[in-house]
DNA sequence: CATTGACCTTATAGTAACTATAACCCTTAG
DNA sequence: CTAAGGGTTATAGTTACTATAAGGTCAATG
């Protein structure tokens, strides 16, 4: 067993992750406590790079670090049944859903307003006109 | 000239922004200070109703509170050319876009992850797999 | 006239997920 | 030996609010 350590920037510079974000993911519990070298440097394993990169992951799908620590609960009981994880992934398909609703409309809105402006000055301006409550 | 005055309650009603949030954006200094009846409730007049709504229109384009300030300070200037606005509205619907495109690829993925998994356990898994490295 | 309930006031702290800063200690290459 | 580039801590700032506490005002009701 070749038994690797990682310092903090060393597992920040392989996970992209930045070193004071490991920190903190440990300060709020999300990573386990790093075992220390006698200066007290953080030394990390094989297992908290994968911990992390499997946070670095669904964060890169929206999950909150909320629902990232109730995965890793979920994620860590191997033989229970992974209902719970579907469930959270179908739910925050949802949210991506909902967000991207929303930024469609403001996207076409958007548009809209480009559209209308023909470069006169402020008074003129149909688009300061629709902010200001024209319909 | 009929000069309603509104207090913060009822000006809340009328934007749908609530009063706490209208106190907040004249403390930030993005709506002029009210004024104020003799016992010190704040009192608003038509002018800061458009401009709240303005704000909140704005917002409803996903326009930072920041962004809102100077778009409230562009449109002040009735006699300035409009360009800056136009520029900002631009920059907005990058941004959107942007996001979008984001969105869009947490929608795909997440897709891709909800179909895939056959009901096991978290053993046999592919999403925690997925997530855990598996490519 | 007193009281009740719905308003208003202020100040302060909490939220998410970091980022920035300060002030200091450790390690290693020249 | 010293300087650069790590590491350590604690604290405050960011965005756009929301929540809480502790109190003052107003209109209506008993």
């Amino acid at each position: 067993m070749s038994e690797k350590s990682y310092t903090v920037g060393r597992l920040a510079d392989d996970t992209g992750i930045k070193a004071v974000t490991i920190r903190y993911y440990e300060k709020i519990g999300l990573l386990p406590k790093a075992s220390r070298s006698e200066s007290g440097y953080r030394l990390y394993s094989e297992a908290d790079c994968s911990r992390l990169l499997f946070i670095r992951r669904s964060r890169g799908l929206g999950f909150s670090l909320d629902d990232i620590r109730e995965l890793l609960s979920l994620a860590d009981r191997q033989q229970d049944s992974c209902a719970g994880v579907d469930a959270k992934v179908e739910q925050q398909l949802e949210q991506v859903r909902s967000r991207l609703k929303d930024l469609r409309a403001m996207e076409h809105e958007l548009e809209r307003l480009t559209a209308c402006c023909e470069g006169g000055v402020i008074m003129d301006c149909r688009i300061v006109e629709t902010l200001s409550g024209a319909t």
